[in-house]
DNA sequence: CATGAATGAGAGTTCATTCAT
DNA sequence: GATGAATGAACTCTCATTCAT
């Protein structure tokens, strides 16, 4: 049996955690330093490298943290949708959410975004979490259109939902949560609609 | 007439811009340093502030540049349009053709717009090219649908083609130029078709 | 009581602001730089920025620590004083004290002076310093003269001492303290048998 | 016979030595810089290193005219002179006069006061004009008081004066040309005053 | 004579990481 | 477990000087 970890060990990993996030939110990659997780976590900065084998590190808890609430926030969604069509916009709705569909948030993830070619390790916790996304959103559409249009436009959303992301990091056009969410519903509307009349004209 | 640029003025600073550019393609912004542009170009660190104000200045002169040569890519394009559908995927084609849509490229310009929080005049630049390309759209789109339509529409494209730039810098899906058309090109279609549906019922 | 210093901390404080403050004597402010300074101290240039927020802020720091010893010395010397007269000399042998009447000191202070055109904190430093040093003069010589002869008198002294520091930078009449203040002393002699006689007349 | 200069050399020299002390006046020591010295001579960098050795030959030449330009305005006023006591007042009037008394020149100055430590050449240099100074002073003096006495006064005045453009340099009082000619003046009056007085007692 | 392009050393500052305590 | 003192490399920018033209 490995070492378990102690009560004090994991109180403050989550402290770091949790620092390092609101850190990352508030200041960006680029803002993110160690003097401001310090600070922001009222620790020590030598008690992070202790914790954390480096800064590195600790941006990959929190990402891995950050998509997981993100994935269990999209589990629960689930659980209160009535019908396929509302498991596609609860599957949405947890990546638009007021919550985190924030001016700085947007901008912080969007920076990531650009971290991940130096970090492949990043680059693979990305790269799973994506594909449980897609495979959620295929799953519930598989319910309204066959297979093979439910994948095309489960990439469709994740593609809408990544350029929502990038104009709600340039501030542009004030976008809000709720209008995100419509513009995205009413594409899916559009998209399912096309693909049963397709469906339809086969038959 | 202001006073003219010398011939060797023009050329170190085309130079610069050029190693400057590419070195942002090849590292990232955060990885854009004097040295590297002073590699890259042959030249010493001395001469890019000698001919450039400051390392931010440089950043502006090749991001406008590089507006201006999609804006260029764009208005070309469209002179070989033969219908309205084909000025919009014109217009398309210029933010996804093969020469900018690449991995390197798209991860470079997904941290470039992380950036523009701290660089007002970067993002004002930005907006101007951000509105330049929706008014090109809508105004395409004009010809087919009610304007009204033709915004919401416009909108929805530049999205996506945002979205479709994050997914290439994440280098998830394979993303080819080709396929990256379909896809926005696909989705067009069933827009303009739901919006001709619309406007019949409306009838 | 606030966060209170730790003894490393005003240890390594104390030992940067000595260290710059020698290196300003022997350089001058032009040559006071973060490696000479790291160099005498024999610390890092890393730290210095560790303890101080800018190299401003660390001449900022031993101005003032040079500023309150001289008005300590000017404390303690007035406290032998056993007349009026002596009280005046003891302010301005506080200035031209061997310890601090040196060349290279000199150089240093004088380039200091042309200094505080660029540094409003340090002007203010220098203001306040002055005022008190006037303060003390006329304190002094209103025991012996009227209110309106001893301010007169107190400026005529600093503009002296002032001139005698700039003279003593260009290592001309290779002035020695005990000169300077013979210097001082005669013309506050004859100052002050002007005023008295120009009292005597009113009567 | 050496190389007589040629005419352009001569204006040359003269355009950017006027153009180095301007600059000087207006910035610094520190902001004396070749670009700003180019800029305001309208000619190039190059051509600085061409007709001067270095920045510090530069300086050399136009401190050396400011020195120069001082003794001749002393002469001149001297002419004018119909007393010993106008004389010693013109000799003062000529270093405390409202073209160079000003708040930026005597900051420059006192910068440059500094600066004659590491510069050999310039402090030989201001030797000789206070030498100069002093002299003309003791001059005028000794129609009036012993030689002794003359010289004693003469370096009175001179520190004086020294200590005024340190005052004005750091805007202190805001003393202005006349307050400063009345300030030495009338520590003239008492020192000669005194002088006169000791010279009758000793009879 | 004159230009201004080009260099490269040196400046202050930031920061992740290490390590003695 | 925890601290924060200390390091040193990396960063951008400035500048006097040189030199091909």
């Amino acid at each position: 049996m490995p070492t378990s970890r102690s009560r004090i060990e994991d109180i403050r990993r989550h402290e770091l955690i949790e620092a390092a996030y609101q850190t990352f939110l508030d200041h960006g990659l680029n803002g993110l330093t160690m003097a401001r997780i310090s600070k922001r976590s009222g620790l020590s900065t030598g008690i992070i490298n202790y914790y954390f084998k480096s800064k590195n590190d600790l941006i990959f808890a929190f990402v891995r943290k950050a998509y997981f609430r993100t994935l269990t926030d999209t589990a629960r969604m689930l659980r209160t949708a009535r019908s396929p069509r509302e498991r596609v916009d609860a599957i949405i709705a947890a990546h638009l959410s007021e919550r985190i569909f924030t001016i700085e948030g947007s901008k912080a993830w969007i920076g990531f975004y650009a971290f991940l070619d130096k970090r492949p390790d990043l680059a693979r916790l990305q790269r799973v979490f994506d594909r449980r996304v897609i495979s959620n959103l295929v799953h519930a559409l598989s319910a309204l259109v066959p297979h093979e249009e439910a994948q095309s436009i489960a990439i469709s959303i994740v593609v809408l939902i990544d350029g929502l992301w990038v104009r709600r990091s340039t501030d542009m056009t004030e976008l809000s949560s709720a209008q995100a969410m419509t513009i995205t519903g009413q594409a899916v509307d559009v998209m399912l609609e096309a693909a049963l009349r397709k469906e339809r004209n086969h038959d």
